[in-house]
DNA sequence: TTGTAAGCGTTATCAA
DNA sequence: TTGATAACGCTTACAA
């Protein structure tokens, strides 16, 4: 491995000129710097990155942390993320697993975004505290070095209900995400609120988990319990496609005796027969945001939270109720 | 930042006596040793990587590189790889981009998987002379420090085209991916292997992409040049479902008029109306595969490059051709 | 069993 | 404009 070192002995100059020259630094001669340069190139000269860390205590490299990779939603949001951070002279690199969280504290990486409940919220604020720099996607957590850049759960809520009423139906199936997820806990707070507000229909709570076999489990409940055309917002897109799938064993139809709804717009909706009703919002917006906000996280530049905003995606899959001819306003 | 020199100072030991306690190492007593490890948990120590990695010469992670993050296949293939990581001790980061690059020759990682074909193969083999470590999932590269772990890229093909003979088709398109990659030139080594053996068959090429656009671009031509009935081996799924997508929007039946069959199995398929006939492999098991011989590289242990099987799925998107009447053995 | 000290490959401070 | 030299935080001979 060839080092600094070799190329000054080379050049006939000091480590330190050589470096000087590496990056730069105009308090070297343009002569010299090319003549190092040139040597450096010739010797086929590769800085090492932990030596650089370490002296430098920065890696210019910002991880993202996943629950696994498995999901249909991230493509876009990585991509996006990653576009914003190279544009920021930072790499972008995807980590997933318990076994990965020690890369930000050990300091291989600069920051860390974070949509991964495998992190509890008290091993942040832990990093937090030892100052690291942290975006996180999934969760609310007040501290200086941490920032929030959170979907529009609610709104998004309440567009899939709000349009699941106008559309007539009086008999509503809720299907949440896992116990202590931040995202199915917001969604069902703005369920609550219109069920609060709108008292002639029936609510009917399923807990699910985001995963297909969520979706397969209500629809289990619900194809069992049938008598009448029923509605259902699956609190994702995922547990939407295992609904589907398992009510299509069966003689009752999506968008005629089962009126469903998803949430996140993920690329396989737009293949379903019929086209699933959902909330849509930008990925790439997404991820672009959390990347820019944890960079002026690092830089010491001031931070707001920030909200994605969602739009409703109408769809086949939910079609008119029979109380259709009183809208809900 | 608290360093082993805090502790050793806190301790009133050495360093080194703090490091070796540290590391588990029988050369301290059990007592010192756990002296030093309960100051070392109370002053909340955590090890700093650069320095671990810049002394050791290695950083136990492993990198995968993908072109892209959107793509529809990486899932299982990541999980599979970082399960197997795991295991043996190593963290797996996923990297995307050419400015990423940088990441293996500046020693930041042990060895990478390529899935990416912004790495040209000159780069790897340039790599790979300076002694870094690499597998390739997706070209052949002979060198020492490279190993192929590949799929049955011939077999699959030849199992697809050989099913819509069978099922008694006489007029067969091909879509390709694009130029240079190795996945399409080697799906269409197989193809002509049959074209040669087989002569009452039409063959038509179109050039594709292997991205939802080329089965777009493909289906138009088709479309115009349609007369009856005809087979299409699309040389990816994305293909075969941009095709389906534009087929939808006319007259066209898939499964009836246009009879499909893709490559890759992706989730999506599962939900197309009609299945899609494919081809499948363990994305599991090619990745858990790819990071075992890349961990045995590594350790300096012989390895041989490797094949990833694969099967037909069938699927009514291939019909019954007007010959299945004659159908080929 | 513990301590001393060298060195991994950089950057950066200070003198020359 | 350049050079000596001291870190950065850690591992690991070798010495005590």
């Amino acid at each position: 491995m060839v080092s600094i070192k070799d190329i000054a002995k080379k050049a006939g100059v000091s480590i330190s000129t050589v470096s000087y020259a590496l990056n730069g630094s105009s308090k070297v001669t343009e002569e010299t710097s090319s003549r190092i340069l040139a040597i450096a190139q010739e010797m086929n000269y590769i800085p090492n990155a932990a030596a650089r860390t370490l002296k430098k205590r920065e890696s210019k490299i910002l991880g993202v942390f996943l629950t696994d990779f498995k999901g249909d939603v991230y493509g876009d949001l990585l991509d996006g993320m990653k576009e914003t951070a190279n544009s920021q002279g930072y790499d972008l690199i995807v980590c997933s697993g318990k076994q990965s969280h020690r890369m930000l504290p050990e300091r291989m990486i600069d920051g860390a975004v974070i949509l991964d409940h495998t992190f509890t919220s008290e091993e942040l604020l832990e990093y937090a505290a030892r100052s690291h720099k942290i975006v996180v996607l999934d969760r609310e957590l007040k501290h200086k070095n941490i920032n929030q850049v959170l979907l529009d759960n609610k709104a998004g809520a309440t567009l899939a209900t709000e349009y699941l009423i106008e559309r007539g139906h009086k008999k509503i199936y809720i299907v949440t995400g896992p116990a202590g997820s931040f995202d199915s806990i917001q969604r069902m707070k703005a369920v609550k609120q219109i069920q609060d507000r709108v008292h002639d229909i029936e609510w009917i709570e399923i807990e699910g988990n985001f995963k297909k076999s969520g979706g397969e489990k209500a629809a289990d409940q619900i194809i069992q319990q049938y008598t009448e055309p029923a509605a259902v917002f699956c609190l994702n897109d995922e547990m939407a496609i295992g609904l589907c799938d398992r009510i299509a064993d069966t003689s009752l139809v999506i968008g005629e005796h089962i009126h469903l709804i998803g949430f996140d717009n993920i690329e396989l909706t737009r293949y379903m027969q019929p086209r699933l009703a959902t909330i849509d919002y930008s990925k790439r917006k997404w991820g672009a945001l959390a990347a820019e906000q944890l960079i002026k996280l690092i830089s010491g530049e001031p931070v707001e939270n920030e909200r994605i905003y969602v739009s409703l995606v109408k769809g086949d899959s939910v079609g008119k109720g029979a109380h259709s001819f009183t809208p809900y306003v």
